[in-house]
DNA sequence: ATTTTTTTTAATCATTTGATTAAAAAAATC
DNA sequence: GATTTTTTTAATCAAATGATTAAAAAAAAT
């Protein structure tokens, strides 16, 4: 009979753990989450955990690390562009943002309460500062309406897109929307939300 | 000499738990709070929690109701008015809205995170589902623009006026916005937003 | 003043939880 | 195939934590 090729082989162990702590913790949060319930939903040994990451906040870091690229990578991308337009950027911005979140709805609130319980464990760490205030996107913005801080558009876009996903579960708890009405609005929003922001720019 | 008559007396001792429960719970999170730090902050004794409020678990739904209350009560306001014009209402809300959230800034995180991390403890118990599908509000919104779904405006203005709030402590810590600052556009948001919003409805 | 009730305290319990250890099992190396 | 190294397991530890208890102190009622 033929030897049976090593296809598709398991996660590894390691891998195992990560991906069990990236589901827990994002689902109960750091301060909710036993390691115990981490080691269960990987279904290995609980003492693997201590071995190949030496501790609870340990994994944490790691996983938090690669949730809050996820997070602000979308961002950085369209800082990083000099050759779009301020139109286009904000189109690129909204559709790519919101097609991670439809992906990933519950990233920014599982981040951002992180953040807030334990300021202290994500010191000033990113570079996003200076970016965001020396981007062409920045310059952009202000060559447009000087007469508007930067961070009130800024405020205003990330809120449009981001906002529904933070209050999505409140919003469907009260019965307002069911989930394929939801992505329906979703997806519409990649259009409107352009839209709206022109008219913004454009207004006052 | 004059008998002193009790003026300004201390808090009584429940009152004082009840307010060391509710900094403390809203700083670190339901999960990540440990009864003795409530006992701490009250500068009482441990074994007093559980004398007037039978659990943890009790004093935290106590403290939940009165935030959900604060946080969700402005936008209960705007939407059994049935006076204004949506234009006023929409000034409306959106002022008492940031008025509030200046005062309790870290409010809306730390409800919208607690109702994520445990879904289960909060059912469905927001008569804002209909309120808000039946209100004089969506009416007015609808018959401006029944080409839009109701929820994609206030998805919108929710977004805009709740967001820096929810995401200030990382622009803060991306040293994009300091404290004063923030307050500033945060007071010039009032005008702002409704003007966007008008300029939103007339867009498209 | 005495008794009764309410409030507060210190000590302690039982469980939970992050972490460790020593030994077994599996894999790799020689 | 024996030896060494890596991986996994079961058992256990120590600290933390929510809760209770019995007694003391204070306040109220009689």
């Amino acid at each position: 009979m033929a030897k049976r090729i090593k296809v598709a082989a398991d996660l590894s162990t390691e891998e195992k753990i990560k991906e069990a702590a990236r589901k827990v913790f994002q689902q109960k949060g750091y301060a909710a989450t036993r390691t115990r319930d981490i080691a269960e939903e990987a279904g290995l040994n609980l003492a693997l955990l201590n071995y190949y990451f030496r501790s609870k906040e340990k994994l944490f870091e790691l996983v938090m690390v690669e949730k809050m690229q996820k997070l602000f990578g979308v961002i950085a991308v369209i800082l990083y562009d000099t050759e779009n337009t301020l139109e286009t950027k904000v189109e690129l911005m909204v559709t790519n943002y919101i097609d991670m979140l439809l992906e990933h709805p519950d990233l920014p609130i599982f981040v951002l309460s992180e953040i807030r319980n334990n300021p202290g464990r994500f010191p000033g760490n990113l570079p996003l500062g200076d970016l965001m205030r020396n981007s062409r996107f920045a310059t952009q913005l202000r060559e447009k309406r000087p007469d508007l801080h930067p961070m009130q558009l800024i405020f205003s876009i990330l809120g449009m897109v981001v906002f529904p996903f933070i209050g999505g579960p409140v919003f469907e708890g009260a019965g307002l929307v069911d989930k394929p009405t939801f992505a329906r609005l979703m997806e519409e929003r990649k259009k409107l939300i352009p839209v709206w922001v022109k008219a913004m720019l454009e207004s006052g």
